[in-house]
RNA sequence: GUGGGUGUAGCUCAGUCGGCAGAGCACCAGGUUGUGGCCCUGGGGGUCAUGGGUUCAAGUCCCAUCACUCACCCCA
């Protein structure tokens, strides 16, 4: 039997109402922010992703499903969605009526890595992303509605980790003062973080390993390099953080893995998800437009992990899925005639409805119907057509009552809107 | 790409020294002729991941492959 390709999976009841849960309050949540949702392809120009996200990032280098399109473009399955939406800002110059646009996501996202524990090959994320606005209380404003938007999930355990990541006017001299320390003791740093050195000296911030933690214990920090403007702009997002109530903790160590970002950094992790502990990330990409050939438009975003984020919300409610309200019982041929008609017409009036046509005992029905965890369960066989009364039973309180079968659709209805029955 | 762990019923797993393939749960039927959950009785269900090797005999030992899984790298 043909099996499903690695580091893809199957997303099956009932877990799929997680996923339709978690998705419906984002929606809902952003679209109270004043976000609107924009449905990018999966599919994109290769190049756009080696120019925004950058060449020399492991994304681009070893982890983009790619290949040949027509004539001589190659196509790539998108990694994540920001290079999308910006490109789409881009192209249908949406910025020529108001320059200001807020925009939200939701899809797969693809990345050739060896599958774990909360990483896959499809994985999926909600997006964020505002254009025009370089305010810091923006900033805050993003982080504040990701908070709640996790608090709205009930979703406890989390903290927000924040950074700047200065700008192209300030994170140069950063960098090379990071690289020339680093490059005075190399003995010290593992065989990646010498690797890391020329390619991205940040990176060795965020090292896990002992040895390199301590090597770089008193580097100096992207902070102490800021800008009169970055060293502002990062001082106006903490303090509406603080004035908000959002607790926060800077981490100078945080580093987005993706060469466009700017200024603020921020990442939402948590401890209940093994080493993938990033459940949201995001950050500030003012020179993205430009680069990919827009106007100089600020901008900042953030992408949440789905995947993720359905785990915590099923470890914290394992049971998500209803029974039907109604489960029909036909005995016999001429019940199941009837009924064949009740439980499409019941289901069309919006009643969750289930019917079984299986011709087996009322105690195997029964048995079925109280697994399914059906609120009642209504019973037609030759009595009741005989009284032309069907038996209307609640399985919790066992109560049973008979209902007119002349009226059965509109009176079922009614009981079951009531929770009378 | 690198390293560790695991592959036996739908699920979770036992299987001793190499000697008839097992349990619990789930499913089906009956006990109760038309009433679910608890209980009792019975039943169906297996390419022991795949291929090869050793052996009178392999779920068990050896080799290879594949899959899953966790971790590294990196990221959501």
């Amino acid at each position: 039997m043909i099996q499903l390709v690695r580091g893809f999976r199957d997303i099956l009841p009932p877990e799929t109402s997680v996923w339709q849960y978690v998705e419906s309050i984002a929606k809902e949540h952003f679209e109270n922010f004043g976000f609107r949702e924009m449905r990018p392809p999966v599919l994109e120009q290769a190049a756009l992703f080696q120019r925004s996200i950058g060449e020399h990032t492991d994304i681009v280098e070893k982890e983009m499903y790619t290949f040949a399109g027509s004539k001589d473009t190659m196509l790539t399955l998108r990694p994540e969605a920001t290079a999308s939406v910006v490109r789409a800002y881009i192209q249908h110059k949406l910025y020529s009526v108001d320059p200001i646009c807020k925009f939200y996501t939701i899809g797969p996202m693809f990345r050739k890595e060896r599958p774990q524990k909360g990483r896959y090959r499809q994985f999926h994320q909600i997006n964020a992303e505002v254009f025009g606005v370089d305010s810091p209380y923006m900033d805050a404003q993003l982080i504040f509605m990701l908070m709640t938007y996790f608090a709205r999930l009930s979703i406890t355990g989390l903290r927000a980790h924040l950074n700047s990541l200065g700008c192209p006017e300030c994170r140069p001299a950063f960098r090379q003062n990071l690289s020339d320390m680093l490059s005075a003791r190399t003995e010290k740093l593992c065989e990646d973080c010498v690797r890391r050195l020329d390619k991205n000296p940040l990176r060795v911030l965020d090292c896990k390993k002992e040895s390199c933690r301590e090597a770089v214990a008193d580097a100096p920090s992207m902070i102490d390099f800021l800008c009169g403007d970055c060293k502002r702009h990062f001082a106006a997002v903490q303090s509406v953080l603080d004035r908000m109530d959002v607790p926060f903790e800077i981490d100078t160590g945080l580093v987005r893995g993706l060469d466009y970002y700017t200024r603020t950094a921020f990442e939402i992790q948590t401890e209940e998800l093994g080493a993938q502990n990033a459940v949201a990330g995001g950050g500030r990409y003012d020179n993205l437009v430009e680069m990919l050939g827009g106007p100089s438009q600020p901008a900042i975003g953030f992408a949440v992990g789905v995947d993720r984020l359905v785990e915590l919300v099923e470890a914290k409610f394992p049971a998500f899925d209803a029974g039907p309200d109604v489960f029909f019982v036909p005995m016999g041929d001429a019940a199941m005639e009837m009924v064949a008609q009740w439980v499409c017409r019941l289901a069309d009036a919006g009643i969750r409805t289930e019917a079984d046509f299986s011709g087996r005992s009322l105690k195997a029905l029964m048995r079925r119907a109280d697994r399914m965890e059906a609120k009642n369960v209504l019973i037609v066989g030759d009595k009741e057509i005989a009284e032309n009364e069907a038996v209307l039973r609640n399985m919790k309180t066992r109560d049973q009552v008979g209902v007119p079968m002349d009226r059965l659709v509109d009176t079922v209805r009614e009981k079951v809107a009531r929770e009378e029955f």
